[in-house]
DNA sequence: GGATGAAATCGAAACGTTTCGATAGGCTTC
DNA sequence: GAAGCCTATCGAAACGTTTCGATTTCATCC
């Protein structure tokens, strides 16, 4: 269909060799058939092959980001950290998702080599997968995800600090009574969390009552129904540290109708500052992820590999704390 | 690095075109060498060099979404139709972001055909580039924008009619004072939104009032701005039609500021359907774009065309009327 | 046991580039 | 005017597959 670079040397005049130094603007044709040339690609309408000169090279000047799904939910700010350092660098990126598993459009560029490095966020993507897709001079990198593979590196958020901040800061405020709503007892975000709770609760000498360690499974729905649960049992805590901000926004909702006030009457304090916690009225106390910094680590990691100097396995940035409305201060 | 094809023949004993038969499945080999070439491969860790696959077939089996910003905003269901309709048709989707114009990672791919087709949902590409990569047997379909070339086709909402409804509906609710807040004016949305806002009023025999006319260029801050004058020129609507949501946002705030209620005082509708539409306090009436359905349709007529079958150059959906709390119901 | 035909295997070309090493001119320089 | 050097150009190999057509193998049948 297209015209090749056969027929604009055909045209041209010259050989193949040659049209291809003049295309890729290399020094060592002279101005005059290079013009020769790229006339000759103007008139056919010339567009160069990318995959065979992909193949050729033996690079394709890209990186993917894998994620479990294009459609959401959205890492908008981790996203931008990850494509404004690949094109500062200039890399092109694309993203794909995981949709499928092992036969996924993800697990494909991987596997096959279709790019030169590759970020996952995904939980979909087998560990075995990824280990025999690794080698040396193909960089991964982990996100939210640990693997221990000599060529793969993940680099996280400090959930359990996350966890203890929130709850000092609740602590701060003169809270002693405080439940936690858990997310699934899989996700090791959630246990981290939970760790930094305890911690925090045990270093002020506060006890955790078992029956305000609620489960929720870090969805709208559960936070619901974990707080309607609570609220049947009558004795209500002074505030509530939901592990994640779904299960809080249900949560506040269950609370609203049944009449109780946030955060008159309990303070609520979530996890991970989704873009409704801003929009909540009043808004929502949360733990925000340096979700730009860890994309931009990510894609930084990919071009140090690249370049061939070695990096750390395991990275791990700090978590910090957004005062919105729904913790109130408690006097003593 | 890898081992290739050769490697895996020459370890299992056969030729090249062996081991690729019997790598993918064809059924010329015997069960036999079947298994002593898949024995091989495992043994090496073989992985198919897909670049040079897709080479030799001269197709990837792939469509490209292009954005022109892949961390948002977000077309959530748009996105979720492409993704949806191209995984059943067992295609590959990748997203890439046209950030960077003429020479991003967007305008790559489509140029130099690294994948089989490609949805364009970006402003910033122009139409000359995709003029030049249109050709047949490379399907482009336009969301959101219009471009005529015979191998370009494209699919949009109705926003005459969007905002027809949302105009009849604030009439039908006994609104006869409304004030239309636009966009950029060289916004072809605005333009079309603002054509049925006429109509539905000239249909009622209603009449615009220029000082109801206002400038808000789409985004909150312009929608604030917009309110701020029409509450200093004294004289407020019955209602506020904004030409989107996130002005309507921004208005919302301004009238707050000031004291005047929505509903009671003032209704308000917008156009889009955003996300934050649905938190708003009383959640924001909206006009809604079919988007997964244009997403569906994009997808759709890829592979129709793909399979040569002869499609529109154009395709124009419903919208349809989103109705929260902020408009009320006035009594005559 | 030799002819027959199907099934299995092979060799080589091709996809469209890039790039290495070789060649051919055109200058200077003595 | 021959020797020597750049510089511009060329030819061919290579990247790793797939696939066509040819060749071999092998069981089958008279």
């Amino acid at each position: 269909m297209g015209a090749t670079i056969k027929d604009v040397a055909a045209l041209a005049g010259v050989a193949v060799s040659t049209a291809s130094y003049a295309l890729n603007g290399i020094g060592r044709v002279s101005t005059k058939t290079r013009d020769k040339v790229l006339d000759a690609a103007r008139q056919l309408n010339y567009q160069k092959n990318g995959i065979a000169s992909d193949l050729k090279r033996s690079r394709t000047n890209t990186i993917a980001l894998l994620l479990s799904d294009l459609s959401g939910p959205y890492y908008s700010s981790l996203i931008k950290g990850v494509q404004e350092v690949s094109l500062n660098n200039g890399y092109d990126l694309i993203a794909c998702s995981s949709i499928g598993g092992d036969s996924s459009t993800a697990v494909k560029f991987i596997k096959e080599k279709r790019v030169d490095g590759a970020i996952i966020l995904a939980h979909n993507i087998p560990d075995r997968t990824i280990m025999d897709s690794a080698r040396e001079g193909f960089p991964i990198v982990m996100l939210d995800r640990r693997l221990e593979h000599e060529s793969v590196c993940y680099v996280e958020a400090d959930h359990d600090k996350g966890g203890l901040l929130a709850t000092n800061y609740l602590i701060e405020n003169g809270h002693r009574r405080i439940a936690f709503v858990s997310g699934p007892a899989s996700s090791k975000h959630n246990k981290d969390r939970y760790n930094g709770f305890t911690r925090a609760m045990n270093d002020h000498g506060l006890t955790i009552e078992p029956r305000w360690n609620l489960i929720g499974n870090f969805t709208e729905e559960g936070g619901y129904r974990a707080v309607k649960l609570m609220i049947a049992q009558g004795d209500l805590p002074e505030a509530v540290f939901f592990a994640n901000d779904e299960m809080a926004l249900g949560g506040i909702t269950a609370l609203q109708e049944a009449g109780i006030r946030v955060p008159e009457d309990i303070s609520v304090i979530g996890f991970d500052d989704i873009v409704q916690a801003r929009f909540l009225n009043p808004g929502l106390t949360t733990v925000r992820q340096p979700d730009y910094e860890v994309g931009a680590l990510a894609v930084h990691l990919i071009f140090q590999i690249l370049k061939g100097e070695s990096v750390a396995q395991h990275y791990t940035l700090d978590t910090e704390l957004v005062i919105r409305g729904t913790v109130r201060s408690i006097q003593n």
